[in-house]
DNA sequence: GCCAACGTTGGC
DNA sequence: GCCAACGTTGGC
């Protein structure tokens, strides 16, 4: 089993929505990146840290875990979507995506800054300098740590 | 709102 | 294949 964080804004998506919904398509990922780990990586099961970014207090939110095998990512097709990609050939689809289960909202958010301040995190790839990536893998010992600061 | 960092696009 | 221009992300 793998363990994942996620991001999204909580003004387009939050740990509230994902609680009332239960489970959700992760769709509108397009990023080559992204899409290979949730294509080849991820497994029915694998822990995801639920982050919030671009508001007053990024950070740790929430648990989900991973919920489907992977499959295209329907709105690439919709023309109405902001996620349309006309480029995308339905018989060769270019978004991947998985569907994320709600588990659980922490008791409180994990700042962002406060995690900046642990050493044993200094090398999570979410720390990194310039990091935008929307879905990376979290190490067990990093997963572990910060669940502990709850 | 600013801006650094990054990914993607497209001309050559 | 290079690289400048551009758009986006995301913290502050």
């Amino acid at each position: 089993m793998a363990y994942w964080l996620v991001k999204s804004e909580p003004d387009a998506y939050s740990i509230d929505d994902l609680a009332r919904d239960r489970t959700e398509h992760w769709d509108g990922i397009r990023n080559y990146q992204a899409r290979n780990m949730m294509r080849d990586d991820m497994r029915v099961g694998d822990g995801v840290l639920f982050y919030h970014s671009s508001c007053a207090t990024p950070g740790v939110v929430g648990v989900a875990k991973v919920a489907s095998k992977p499959y295209a990512d329907p709105t690439q097709f919709d023309p109405e979507s902001r996620y349309y990609d006309p480029k995308s050939d339905p018989d060769d689809p270019r978004w991947i995506l998985v569907d994320m289960a709600f588990q659980r909202k922490l008791k409180r958010t994990i700042p962002l800054s406060e995690l900046k301040e642990i050493q044993a995190l200094s090398d999570m790839i979410l720390l990194r300098r310039g990091n935008r990536l929307s879905i990376m893998p979290v190490d067990k010992a990093h997963w572990d740590l910060i669940l502990s600061l709850e």
